[in-house]
DNA sequence: TGCGTTTGTTAGATTAATCAAACATTTTAT
DNA sequence: ATAAAATGTTTGATTAATCTAACAAACGCA
């Protein structure tokens, strides 16, 4: 029975980041300055790290090689990611936090130790599937079923969909959105698509929001009536 | 505008253990010994951070003398105290926590910085006015009135009661009183007092309970009747 | 095949928090 | 008043995480 090794959070985010440019983006494996720049730190610190999560057999890394979490280090990712969006969702549903106000803070919640707290959570909110972003959430087995994502700029015009989650969820986006009247299950129709720059005309509760085609690449959705 | 100074969670920590060997025992002013042992560091450990948090201005501090929280410093535990209790009383009330579990965890909880999140808690749980332990939660504003406190040992007998906080909240003492079937608000009768050595018979549920007069100074209550 | 760019590593310093051991001051008790 | 005990401080090291600047390897393309 190997005991999951004590970890700090710095150790956490360093998974985490790893997780999220290998597993999370369909890629196999990553770089030393990839990380760095991922966690705002320099290439040195990173480096350092990796040697420490190599002996504590988190990551397959080699001098000069390519690295890529181990078995065990992506089985700690995952609770790390399920506690993340867990937190995300309790913030939202009941705490009357805003759509681009909860990951700030689940950042710092995610690294709290207690698995009962978590299990809790989890019943409390009846087992969620998706955090507010529309992000699967793995389950307390690390089972993790992400689901495979359309986004608005692939959609047929003509056809309405709900907004499932963002790929860029920076502030400034998430603001952006709110400022438009959107947030994760707005109704959406495409009604007008230009073959110039491909950008879209959207309607939104009886409005006609035009949006770049940046815009529409950023937005995850689920056609309406495939819920 | 003097913003409150940035903190970390060892910091704080410090400025909690302060507290509570001063302002909550109805002490002026505690030693570098016994803050260290309060802390389970080195005293040479607590002398670096007594210097450091005199440079912050929130602790009264001078080289070989007395030592107490400045007014800021005060300020800035009671937000602490309010944020463990505030935690305590949501792993209680809605997580399904027993009385012995909560503390660990708001140990943990009581360092997210998010003052957003302590105002939702605080609203999502009605405004409590007192922990699981029956501490009183100091308020937004920093008011903080702890209620006067009796003990078990000191009520009359064929009087009855309900246990309202416990003296020393130790895991070992907590779960003492779980196996006794006794939590917060258990209502107690004094069925008999033995002035040989001032134990106690309890009555609990129609049991008779047989207690060291040790036991009943640890035991906080509030006559019946009298909430 | 080789040279320049990109990528990764090392060396040496810094900061926060800790410790043990030596030292200094203050208090207490004779 | 003084010596012993208690209390508090300094010194010098250690550990985790970080940085900059110098260096080394790998890659890529001409
Ligand atoms: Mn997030
Ligand atoms: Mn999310
Ligand atoms: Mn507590
Ligand atoms: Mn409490």
């Amino acid at each position: 029975m190997n005991t999951l090794p004590e970890m700090s959070s710095t150790e956490e985010n360093y998974l985490k980041a790893l997780f999220h440019l290998t597993v999370d983006q369909g890629e196999t494996e990553t770089g030393t300055n990839r990380l760095a720049a991922h966690l705002g730190v320099s290439p040195a610190s990173a480096n350092a790290m990796l040697k420490k999560l190599k002996e504590k057999n988190l990551v397959d890394y080699e001098r000069y090689g390519k690295l890529q979490l181990s078995e065990t280090g992506r089985g700690s990712a995952l609770i790390l990611l399920r506690k993340h969006r867990l937190w995300e969702t309790f913030l939202y549903r009941h705490l009357g936090f805003g759509w681009d106000e909860i990951h700030e803070v689940a950042e710092q919640l995610e690294h709290i130790r207690s698995p009962k707290l978590i299990e809790q959570l989890d019943w409390f909110m009846g087992r969620p599937r998706t955090d507010p972003h529309g992000d699967a959430i793995p389950d307390a087995e690390g089972e993790y079923h992400p689901a495979p994502k359309r986004t608005l700029d692939d959609l047929d015009m003509g056809k309405k969909c709900r907004i499932a989650s963002v790929r860029d969820s920076s502030v400034a986006f998430l603001q952006y959105l709110t400022e438009l009247g959107l947030g994760l299950r707005s109704e959406i129709e495409v009604l007008e698509r230009r073959s110039f720059d491909r950008s879209l005309v959207l309607g939104i509760d009886d409005r006609r929001v035009p949006v770049s085609e940046r815009f529409a690449q950023n937005v995850f959705i689920v056609e309406s009536g495939l819920d």
